[in-house]
DNA sequence: TCAGGCCATGACAGCGTTGTCAACCTAAGA
DNA sequence: TCTTAGGTTGACAACGCTGTCATGGCCTGA
């Protein structure tokens, strides 16, 4: 005897907890269950009589089609997921929310992949991820929009990704980011403008692709008006607070103070804030510092911190977007490019124009 | 003719990206696929050599078993999800990381599924969420734990679920958290060791349990001295960082000041500490400050803010062994216990003991 | 020697969908 | 009137697994 779990004599309603399958729906529509299924996803080719009965008995039902059966039978599993190795938090809500807000609009869901950028088994726990669940596309955002491995598996795996501020291999798949060259520019030029002439630089972490650009744009700042960065003046750093911390210091050291440091990013200038406050420096007064996020600490750091705000989450809506509905004759390059804003809060000092 | 994908002349590999199935291990192993099955879920019942050829199939082949079959096929969906309505991106940072730890253990992939509270269609939205994806568990963080139709949506649907700081229904469900009566008062008792007596208190949003158990906490320690707090110094705050602004100005108008601030999170604190500064106050100077969260910006504001630290990532790895691995006999009140700590910085002044 | 039991394994039917293909109906054109 | 094309619908086989049940081999004890 085959089942007869949808038969019309079984009519007792599913366990607890169960929803109602297709066969529910196209036993009470009277239609079968294909039918329901090319209502359900929009086909065209269906009376409008049929769909409207249709969709009557699966409003009625609370029919919903099950997400794994549909990805199973069909070429899509309506799953995303979000590839990240990042500390900061703030960033990586807004990225999550950017794309979560998109999702829905689609009915699409949302996997959290946190990745170890330094595990050695980095690639293999990627190729078991993807040959676990076939995603619809994952979003990359940095540093894993740059790493080889990373974009390697993705590749292989066939899958279709978008990567969020990425730096390097330009024609490795579409890409979401702002202008860091013109931003960090535009951050020097602001010093510049309030009378800065000697401004220290605090590097970022020299795996992020975006520490190179913000610097090629402190320095482009710098050029234009005919000064060259002294080395002396520029520290690595690592986009801690710490590391920040640590070049404030070193930088107080030099023959010669710079009268402004840029910071690449808000952490590493709260630690250049705090060693130069362990030295008894007021802030602006004796030194001006800026730094690059917008970083919720900003407004919490006394003074308040000036700063480059990138659109995060506007910035992983419009990932998703591309991922979920690329643009035709999309291109191996094709890269949207969102407008950063500057914000001027206390940290600067005017020294005269 | 039946489907020839699996039988050995179609040797051709799969398309590119595509895994191997579990009929390509059970041919490699000479096996049927049941016994693939049950080497790759641990059964007993299996010859110890056939167990180690299939395994061997099974890593040469680098299969993984897909998910979504998986669940279709058996009860587990291999998938649990996170409900969440919390504008604190350091909180459901760490919420997360510590359920994506625990998971990982299991190979269990988390769903990040953010919810408005105030959505009119909340519950019409978790049912939806629940029947197109069968979920194996959820965890619910503050609000939503206590959130009554939260609850009711994940009741009905049948799915088990774990409540992360839960403060109403005691009885509904397995949950997480610490006594945060007790730590409010052991905040409370650091400030009456440095000498106050009159201390302000600002609430926390009054749909959040914990503002109740916060307040409770600070009135025993009070009461546990024989003081009785006096309600011109405690006011409403929302755990946002301008509630807490209001609530000091307002504080600073009473007839009599407070010498401290007990603000029941960190945002508020912050708030408190800037609507003070606003006044020409100093911190501890003036007025003492304290909050509750040990948010990162505690160590960004100045002076570093004395606060309450909960192990978040923890209780949220907690949560999920409780969801993932049921204790045997687990009442419907199981309740699991952290320890918080108290964190003390700069914002305390010492009046005298 | 043989029944009884346990262990190891496999055949096969689902799970709830989508994809493919065939069948039917209707209206328009010859 | 008969085709023909196109719109509408359904039957049925996947998708890649797990659950259930049957089968056969081997060991044990009477």
């Amino acid at each position: 005897m085959s089942s007869n779990s949808s038969l019309g004599l079984d009519s007792q309603p599913r366990a607890i907890g169960q929803g109602a399958t297709i066969h529910d729906v196209a036993r009470l529509a009277q239609v079968s269950i294909k039918t329901v299924s090319r209502v359900m996803n929009n086909e065209t080719n269906v009376r409008e009589e049929t769909r409207i009965r249709v969709k009557e008995a699966a409003r009625s039902l609370k029919y919903s089609p099950n997400l794994l059966a549909r990805s199973l039978a069909g070429s899509r599993s309506y799953l995303i997921g979000l590839l990240y190795d990042n500390p900061n938090a703030d960033y990586i809500h807004n990225i999550q929310s950017g794309i979560i807000r998109r999702a829905r609009e689609d009915g699409v869901h949302l996997l959290s992949e946190p990745q170890n950028v330094a595990s050695p088994s980095l690639s293999d726990d990627l190729d078991a991820l993807f040959s676990t669940i076939r995603l619809d596309g994952v979003i990359l955002s940095p540093p894993l929009s740059d790493h080889p491995i990373v974009l390697e598996a993705v590749e292989r795996a066939g899958i279709s990704f978008v990567r969020i501020s990425p730096h390097s291999y330009p024609n490795r798949g579409a890409s979401v980011k702002i202008d860091e060259r013109a931003a960090a520019k535009a951050m020097t030029e602001v010093l510049i403008k309030n009378g800065h002439r000697q401004i220290g630089f605090v590097m970022g972490h020299p795996d992020h692709g975006g520490s190179v650009q913000r610097y090629e744009g402190f320095n482009l700042a710098l050029r234009a008006i005919g000064l060259e960065p002294r080395t002396e003046w520029v520290k690595q750093g690592y986009f801690t607070f710490e590391s920040g911390r640590e070049a404030a210091r070193s930088l107080l050291g030099a023959k010669r103070r710079p009268t402004a440091i840029f910071a690449a990013n808000d952490d590493m200038a709260f630690g250049v804030m705090a060693g130069l406050q362990d030295e008894g420096l007021s802030i602006p007064d004796d030194m001006s510092v800026v730094g690059y996020d917008d970083n919720p600490g900003c407004k919490l750091v006394w003074p308040h911190l000036s700063t480059i705000h990138q659109p995060i989450e506007a910035m992983a809506y419009q990932a998703t977007d591309l991922l979920l509905k690329p643009p035709q004759g999309l291109s191996r390059s094709y890269s949207v490019i969102l407008p950063h804003s500057l914000i001027e809060r206390q940290s600067i000092r005017f020294l005269g124009a």
